[in-house]
DNA sequence: ATCTATATTTCGAGG
DNA sequence: CCTCGAAGTATAGAT
């Protein structure tokens, strides 16, 4: 199998979630060994023109592709000219690995949490309410409760977020301080929170890494 | 320029918003007139393993090629083995045209806001706030005024936002009442939804299509 | 330039 | 299997 890549003018139509169609015009057309297909103009990185995601199966026609999902969702490809048509053999891919998201923040957090406020202690990490976890729940320096989500980048939807759960976590606990830690913070976001009474807390990623990479050491 | 396929023995690492490394295998660089990089394996259709978006540029090195962004963001490609490299000239693409989203529901909707509630009258699409535009000005029956936002697929982001317009506009009309007019619902937003007192109207988009196309031979 | 909202989002985790 | 949250989200449009 491997992928193969063809070099065509083409006019395609996507009927599926919504109806598509791209005019004729020249476009990679990339099969892989799984039977996704996707078509790419000259530009743009990330995001082909259209595409069907695997699992899926191709009908070759005479002039047209017919790509179709499980769903019903198909892919008419009208190959006008074919211009290039070659394949390769990749193998199957180690895959990549990841650094810096999310979770690996709330692992360091929940860890340092002392880095959140003076005499910072965890309670609870995922602590759940009815209407999703919660982060972190911490308690302050003196006893009270801390509700704390964590982001790479905060933006305005974190602090609504983060309110949700400080209305509901209320009716349970009590009054309850909010925090919203992240790497990086939208003005906006700055702003929404100080309006909403909730502490914006700045952290370093690598920071805490060193730390906790060097922790070891210490003892 | 056109596109550039490069089938390449090679390992990849990303360096920017987080860090990411590729061991070496053999995979489909694809470079475009645009600057922009993507590197594929040999499965899933819309994602590369690792890209760089456009505004970038490439450094190519003996081994390594440096892809660069604004932001200071690095793809570092090592290549070990090129198994081909060719490249063709594709041209502008006309791009695509679409139907059934959001927008068009907001058209269908704005002709056949009767079907939001009994006596409903459109006042206004595309009210401004000074927080945005809302989808829907209406009246209902009584001649209350009442918002609509509509969704594809709400979930509960829909729901602050209607949440915030009611809250802006109420200062100018009083009290209104909010419409979250869907296709589909996040169950946690059909909740949160009613909690707020915002009424969920699920709408059929295919119906009100059909009934726009049919009109014109009723008469 | 920044912010907002959308997406055929995709992808992965967890119940 | 559904639901939910995160993503290097990307991308387009408006301010």
């Amino acid at each position: 199998m491997g992928v193969r890549l063809v070099i065509a003018r083409c006019s395609v139509d996507y009927v599926g979630r919504l109806t598509a169609h791209l005019p004729q015009a020249v476009r990679l057309l990339l099969v892989k060994s799984d039977g996704s297909v996707s078509i790419h103009a000259d530009d743009r990185a990330y995001k082909p023109l259209m595409w069907m995601s695997p699992p899926c199966s191709t009908l070759y026609g005479e002039d047209v592709w017919t790509v179709t999902n499980k769903a019903g969702e198909q892919l008419l490809i009208t190959v006008d000219e074919v211009l290039s048509d070659v394949a390769h053999e990749l193998g199957t891919d180690p895959g990549l690995v990841k650094d810096g998201v999310e979770k690996q923040l709330q692992e360091l957090l929940a860890d340092q949490c002392h880095v959140l406020g003076e005499g910072f202690t965890l309670v609870q990490r995922e602590y759940f309410t009815d209407i999703g976890p919660v982060d972190l729940l911490c308690k302050d320096g003196s006893g009270a409760h801390v509700l704390v989500e964590i982001k790479r980048h905060a933006e305005i939807d974190a602090v609504e977020q983060l309110t949700r759960y400080l209305q509901r976590v209320s009716t349970v606990l009590g009054e309850v301080q909010g925090i919203l830690a992240a790497q990086s913070f939208k003005p906006q976001a700055k702003v929404l929170a100080a309006d909403r009474g909730i502490i914006c807390v700045q952290v370093d990623y690598d920071a805490l890494r060193g730390m906790e990479s060097t922790r070891p050491t210490l003892f």
